[in-house]
DNA sequence: TGTGAAGTGTCAGTCGCTGTCACTAGCCTG
DNA sequence: CAGGCTAGTGACAGCGACTGACACTTCACA
């Protein structure tokens, strides 16, 4: 199924293999580090004495001690966005976000398992979602998703997103209880990708009767 | 119409004064050098060597250099909350939320303009929407609000919001939009309290029509 | 095999932020 | 109103994140 296009990738070469090992070594290092012992309370030497590299390494490879933090959710995120790329455009914009959520959820599995364990990835999260100062970077990150998201929706229903609110206006409704839907998670006991995947189900049911006029 | 309780606040005393003073000369001063440099571009030492007192007292006032430009954000904060208090409960949440909104926006010049002009505000507000750095604390931040509102909600309508997710949900939807107005706001060229009120209302329109299973 | 460049370590320095301690100036009591 | 108490401040030392400059090693490619 792979390997059959030989052009882009005949041979990394000894220095790129090095590279991408140092670079993965020192992911590695700094999560572990992270959730052993919380984030702020990991310097940046500890996970370099760790990995045995400069200070001035990690920050060849990692723009800032975030970034590091970041490094797989940036995969997750691809790994959503292909998985909404994949929805028939017979789907309406909300049934499409939908199931490209919980379709992503289900396959979260083999798209990480190379790089990181999906154990990993899921207390990295919960760290993410309970340390301020990550928290505020994700936010930020999910913002820019977002945007990205609402000009896919607008793309798939032939819209311009600057001239019809929808697409933004329905993302950000949607994130907004994605995010309700993280947060309850990270609060609750089961750090599961089944648990998440059954909020996420849970808490998007209910996003009609929320905004009824009326609850009563 | 105030000076009629003589028992809370019956006369400051000098070292009180002088307190408030040096924080409004402090919070004053950022914003002006915040807004006219840029944040990332002051340091805290310029800051204090225009109002004339050591770093050290800085950090007495603010626990950090991001505070003090949300220090006016937290008033317009609890300013929108009163407003949302101040609603009836005959009103459906998303009515009620919609018109708190807007009332926030028709009475910010006057619960403002004693500490800071409403102009100096505007242009901070643009200047966090527009900082990266200062965006990301300002999701998180929003994102507590959301809580508190969340809450408040739930007690209007006489419901548990750990039992009912409505009330966070329809929260985060409404949030979500506004988010989407306040960057929207911050990109286009016009400042004023006035648009942002009139994209507010218009993004707030689109709601329901965004969440409709078809958009054709 | 030698030459250029990519990757790294070292060092010095800036900036945000904190702990400590001595000192000054309002306050409060006798 | 004198003298002690304490809140507020400045000066200083130090940590951790991050950056720029430069020299050195090591791979790549002719």
């Amino acid at each position: 199924m792979t390997d059959e296009r030989p052009a882009p990738v005949p041979a990394p070469g000894l220095r790129e293999r090095k590279k991408r090992r140092t670079r993965d070594a020192l992911l590695r290092a700094a999560l572990l580090l992270f959730v052993a012992q919380g984030y702020e309370q990991t310097t940046v030497d500890e996970i370099t004495d760790a990995v045995d590299v400069s200070q001035r390494t990690f920050f060849r490879y990692f723009a800032n001690k975030e970034e590091v933090a970041f490094a797989v959710q940036d995969l997750v995120e691809s790994h959503f966005v292909a998985a909404l790329r994949a929805r028939p455009v017979s789907e309406g914009p909300l049934e499409a976000l939908r199931r490209a959520v919980l379709d992503a959820w289900d396959t979260l599995d083999e798209a990480l398992s190379e790089v990181v364990p999906v154990d990993l990835y899921m207390r990295t999260y919960q760290l993410i979602e309970s340390t301020p100062a990550l928290l505020a970077v994700h936010l930020r990150r999910s913002a820019e998703l977002e945007e990205r998201i609402a000009l896919l929706i607008a793309d798939r229903e032939g819209l311009d997103v600057d001239a019809d609110p929808r697409p933004r206006v329905a993302v950000a409704a949607v994130s907004g209880v994605m995010r309700v839907t993280g947060r309850l998670w990270g609060q609750g006991g089961d750090a599961s990708v089944a648990s998440i995947r059954r909020m996420t189900e849970a808490c998007l049911d209910q996003i009609g009767p929320a905004l009824a006029a009326r609850w009563h």
